[in-house]
DNA sequence: TCGCGGCTGTTACAAACCGTCACATCTTCG
DNA sequence: CGAAGATGTGACGGTTTGTAACAGCCGCGA
């Protein structure tokens, strides 16, 4: 199926010998060949129903991943971001469309050959199935999410994640949040207002204060993991949590 | 990560020659020579948060896959049915906690062993890949249901769900519901009342008909699938839709 | 450099949907 | 037969939604 959100992962490890068994084989180094492909900002990669010809390395940029209901309802099923993989899958058809949010790089795999040189590598399989296993992970948060939080925590968990991934255990990382909040409302199952207006309040909280329009200060990272749920309610203000490697899903 | 909501398989085919090679080998094959284990209802498999030492494969019955917020707020991620996968995943602890519903029967298999034999044979890895995209498009699903589907399309994508999985094509089939309204409400992201109201409202308008308490005669399954959204308005009768080997995940 | 749309984001208010609480009914077991 | 658990119904209220108006930012062109 489609993708999922998550997390940072190594991905400053891409080189350009792209199957030379020799050298410490990564997912990402099999990438290391392919050219670079740019896309502008809100131009798709793939729409759901083509069909499944490729899988993609994110080398820069960051995209979102959905689908539609017949009315025109929108989900957001997944971000993604540099070193992450899209369209791994058996499906011979995407299930959900692909969008560049911000001017996205990526590189291109041929769909039959990538299956191809997993089978083969022993090395590259097990780091294929920790990528698929993270992602299910990842989905099976968005379901509590969606399922039982109410929008304060949704946005709370939101941006937790994002200041997780982008690494650092700084007590008052500064964010950058690319997509645009209805982007955020179709991926928590919110609408742009309810997200505009819990964002004020976390801002009046002083949990976090604004930066520019698309980045802000995470200035209590503590109570933003409290609000958030997640059990992880004691602990000060550590950037806790399992960093996962955003993986794959096309179909 | 956790588990996910799926369908039917072809579960029919297991076999007992556990791992003779020049056999059709499936991955339910691999657990025909484990004894069989008994689960009462309401029974743990397992906990979230216990050490991920087993895979487990569904012989009879029907289990819950749920995880549960620091104040109490379950979440369910899944049902599981014969034929099913449980526990597979690279993590080692369990993520989420898998209960009996109804007296369930599992076979069982070490975790490292069963590693070994997806690593070591290329006809059981694509199966076992194939399962985990099945699961994906799977969560993926329930992700759209959750964000976005009023209560009324969350319980009609649920009896069809269910329809499908238990596979005919008859036009008004009967469809078993082991699970409580309780298991129900915590999957679809409900209250138990609403789920009530809404099937009592299902009644009224004659689309479903209560046989038993557990069991409904689905009346109007096109007009069903309408309710459920999902583009598959249009047509009639038909119990459409991909039908999906419910996987794995554990952790 | 300034001025004018267009788009994104914010705030206010009423309405809708679903959750909460309360209680009646049915089922299952001991 | 009686008690406990599960389910069905109704009234009420709260959170979130939907509508709408407005403010802020950006790019474009004069």
């Amino acid at each position: 199926m489609l993708s999922q959100a998550t997390m940072s992962q190594p991905h400053g490890a891409v080189r350009r010998f792209a199957t030379v068994p020799s050298q410490p084989v990564s997912l990402n180094s099999l990438f290391g060949g392919q050219p670079v492909e740019t896309f502008e900002p809100g131009t798709a990669v793939f729409w759901e129903g083509d069909e499944a010809r490729h899988v993609f390395e994110v080398v820069e940029g960051a995209l979102r991943i959905f689908r539609i209901l017949s009315d025109g309802r929108r989900v957001i099923t997944g971000f993604l971001y540099p070193g992450d993989l899209l369209g791994v899958s058996l499906k011979d058809q995407y299930l959900y469309t692909a969008e560049a949010i911000t001017r996205t790089k990526l590189r291109r795999y041929e769909h039959g050959r990538f299956q191809e040189e997993i089978n083969r590598s022993p090395e590259l399989r097990p780091q294929l199935f920790a990528c698929l296993c993270d992602e299910m992970a990842a989905a099976q948060d968005q379901m509590v999410l969606l399922a039982r939080k109410s929008a304060e925590e949704r946005v709370a968990s939101f941006l937790l994640l994002i200041a997780r991934r982008l690494g650092g255990d700084e007590r008052q990382p500064v964010i950058e949040i690319p997509m645009t909040r209805l982007d955020m409302a179709d991926y928590l199952g919110l609408t742009i207002e309810t997200v505009s207006r819990t964002m004020t309040r976390l801002t009046n909280c002083g949990v976090i204060a604004p930066s520019s329009r698309h980045a802000m200060v995470v200035r209590k990272l503590g109570k933003l993991a409290m609000l958030a749920g997640e059990a992880d309610a004691g602990d000060k203000d550590a950037l806790g949590g399992r960093s996962i490697q955003q993986a794959v899903w096309p179909n």
